[in-house]
DNA sequence: CACGTTAATATGTGCATGCATATTATCTTA
DNA sequence: TAAGATAATATGCATGCACATATTAACGTG
């Protein structure tokens, strides 16, 4: 016996992981039922139930009533990414964040994003274009519309002092949102403002973000060469 | 009232969603504690501590004993992102997956891995460079190392038939493991294997897992042009 | 035998309660 | 008054119990 540390749920949870890593169950497997690991560990259901509903949140185990848990035939790896505020990633590299408005005024929305940022028709979204600096090295490029249905209060910022980011997080929280990433060349301008050669791949993000149905922003994120997006699993 | 539906943990959780995005409780502000919230619901003080904890595991909220819960300043964008098995990915595109071999030798592990990777002194690793296909048009490009000492059985194997990726999870499931993901340009050789001009941009992502302190194998994908990773918030 | 009904069962969830633990505020005491 | 001990408090967690719900297996019935 390991002996899982105490029977807290995470020390079950614990020893459930070990048997599966371990192979003591194999994948596809069914395992014992929440009454019988409760009896074996000597605690109550809920607490195995808990450290199951872990497993399974994480997708090692699959759970369905009656037919109970089995582990996973393919675990998806499913890892969990913080997109931090730019300013906030910036700081964490220890180095100075500052930004710059490149461009800022109210414009039609351009047809390609017709189809994904529904705003009223023939209103004029708020454009930026705002170069984001770690250490007076330009870190990031972003182009972002603005639905002023949304955010009405945007009309009247100047998004020199707080970024765009930062202000609408706290002016009009989201509800949900699409996030893609994606690499791009950089092309004549980008390469510019990057300080990269034309031509060299760059790190992309692309993000929409909603209040319920209502579209809030679409930001478009191209960060300089050399930029890794990191996670744990 | 919106009437949360019914006093479940999730109704409650909707709720309290419904109160931080109407700004009823604005970002930085202590909200009432879990006793008063299950009083006002009508609920045992377990319901709301439920929907309090899933508001806190995405960030909106962040929690301290004895200080209280407070609505998150800056909700990090947490998104869960499930990175799936190659040829789950192109299957789901509704297309034919198939991979190719293109060299499978044994061999030490180049320089640069040795930080991050860390084998038995002077033991030669499996290395294994696959190509993947989606209806007979290149997908990804993959390069892996696997330590022999994680994974004794994948001696032995083929690797034609099953795919690396899916004999390992089946046959050394990993305990945790590192992720990053970036834009490289196509060199000479990529534009060749992915049909791809020389110096595209192209998606990239690199991954190491292991099995408690043993790693188990280093990947290296290149995605073929107009890859796009996506997921929602 | 095919098919729909019913029962059995494993997980999902809610509740009341008690204790644990981290953190803050308050009260002593030198 | 400053520093340390102590109490108060909000969240975290475990338990035992009851009932809900999904799914499978068994059972009838035509």
């Amino acid at each position: 016996m390991t002996t899982a540390d105490t029977n807290s749920w995470t020390g079950i949870r614990a020893e459930l992981l070990r048997r599966i890593h371990s192979r003591v169950w194999q994948p596809g497997e069914q395992i014992p039922h929440e009454a019988d690991l409760a009896e074996e560990f000597g605690c109550a259901r809920t607490t195995v139930n808990r450290a199951l509903r872990d497993l399974a949140e994480s997708g090692l185990v699959v759970r369905k009533r009656r037919a109970g848990t089995r582990v996973a035939l393919n675990p998806p790896q499913r890892a969990t990414l913080t997109i931090p505020i730019i300013r906030e990633e910036v700081e964490a590299l220890g180095k100075t964040y500052r930004h710059s408005l490149l461009e800022r005024d109210f414009r039609p929305l351009p047809p390609m994003l017709h189809g994904a940022f529904q705003v009223t028709l023939g209103a004029d979204v708020l454009f930026l274009k705002t170069l984001h600096f770690a250490d007076d090295r330009p870190f990031a490029f972003e182009e972002r519309y603005i639905n002023l249905d949304a955010a009405p209060g945007a009309r009247d910022m100047t998004f020199e002092d707080v970024s765009a980011n930062e202000w609408l997080v706290h002016s009009a929280p989201y509800s949900h949102g699409d996030l893609s990433f994606f690499a791009v060349n950089a092309d004549e301008r980008m390469s510019r403002k990057l300080d990269a050669a034309p031509g060299t791949a760059l790190f992309s993000m692309e993000r929409i973000t909603w209040s319920g149905a209502l579209p809030i922003t679409h930001v478009r994120l191209v960060y300089a060469p050399g930029y890794r997006m990191r996670t744990e699993i």
